[in-house]
DNA sequence: ACAGTAATGGTTCTCCAGTTCCGTTAGCTC
DNA sequence: GAGCTAACGGAACTGGAGAACCATTACTGT
């Protein structure tokens, strides 16, 4: 019988890892630069440095290009201090949503991978994913309002960090407008004050407010 | 010297308000049925009956062609009643919002025309207006509920109906999860409740709840 | 160190989205 | 209802994105 089953080492080391992340930063670099609509993998291999043949083969598509940017961007952890107040925390939460948005790199890639994901199933994955992970790190701040008596029992945490998202995003994508100060203060309080008047209570759709 | 400065006389009606209309119905049915990735202007005219030179020269690009037919949409526009209470309004919007992104034709419309806004100007010109004048449409029920004391006055109506659509908006594009009655629920209250709270006050930004 | 083989890279080729060209059709004006 | 020309339509053309091919490079395990 066959030995070893056809299936050779990967070598992810040395330079297949360099590889990667030149293209990915060439991307990066591309994307904010000319934007997303004039991205194209062979412009990206050169400012890489790379074969166009390396791009298509281990990417693909523009659009698996962003989801891999988006999944490096996912690995630094933004590392967030709870201040013991639902309001804080949630503007805190909101603050960095904003800065991530009005970041010239990070905001064109969430705009692309967002417009990518609409099309392209991995995409739509990898962004998910990318919320969830996000969601939990920030859901403890809500658990600990509920448990403060802060907010109703039962509120569903992650509904609450969603909550504060939302506004932000919406206005981003379907007016163009970046967030500022005053629209992050305004996410924040929005969630806070539906979250204390138990609109995201877990389960069934309670008629009163 | 010249004499009538060039400018021809124009021509919408007959064959080029047809040539509209069976074009625009056919980027609907080729949108609805292969999706935004695998649209095609050649297809779309074969679908129309009509040359493909003529929709490339009309419209020139799949951004255009869905900004126009979110325009067509926007002619038809959708009565509301009011009930005289802000959440039943609220709850009303909520529900047409979640009716139009459930649609399969609408939904993959919207979803295309938020993708293509992000690289392509004109469409989001196009969007932009397009949620003015549904926000405009809707405002008053919330300067009523001003006029009845139910909510601060100062308070910016537009902001509370914005903030009605964002969240479920922001599921679709971010989790790709189509909005069901529960989160339009959600959506009304969480509106409601942050406006009653005093968070839409227009212009200074409080730091009291 | 050395063999074995992932993985890369240059080149060439293919194919089709988008353009150009020009003849034809049919609104608009008088 | 006749002439003018805006607008349409078929066909041929083209440029470049992406695939195919195979030689080359350099990780990995022994």
């Amino acid at each position: 019988m066959g030995e070893g089953s056809g299936s050779g080492t990967i070598r992810p080391g040395g330079r297949t890892a360099r590889v990667r992340a030149s293209v990915l930063r060439a991307a990066g670099d591309a994307l904010a630069e000319r934007g997303f609509a004039q991205l194209d993998l062979a412009d990206v291999a050169r400012r890489a440095g790379v074969g166009k043949t390396t791009v298509y083969r281990r990417w693909g598509s523009i659009a698996a290009l962003m989801a891999d940017l988006l999944i490096e961007l996912a690995q630094e952890s933004v590392p967030h201090t709870e201040t013991g107040d639902l309001l804080g925390d949630l503007r805190a939460n909101a603050d960095l949503v904003r800065r991530t948005l009005r970041d010239p790199r990070q905001g064109a890639l969430f705009t692309a991978v967002i417009a990518a994901a609409t099309w392209d199933e991995p995409t739509a994955r990898a962004l998910r994913q990318f919320y969830d992970s996000r969601v939990t790190e920030w859901a403890p701040c809500v658990a600990q309002a509920i448990d403060r008596g802060d907010v109703p029992a039962g509120t569903d945490p992650r509904e609450v960090i969603r909550a504060v998202s939302a506004p932000l995003y919406y206005r981003l994508l379907t007016h163009g407008e970046l967030p500022d100060e005053a629209a992050a203060d305004r996410a924040a309080k929005a969630a806070a004050a539906a979250a204390r008047a138990g609109v995201f209570l877990a389960g069934h759709t309670d008629s009163s407010v």
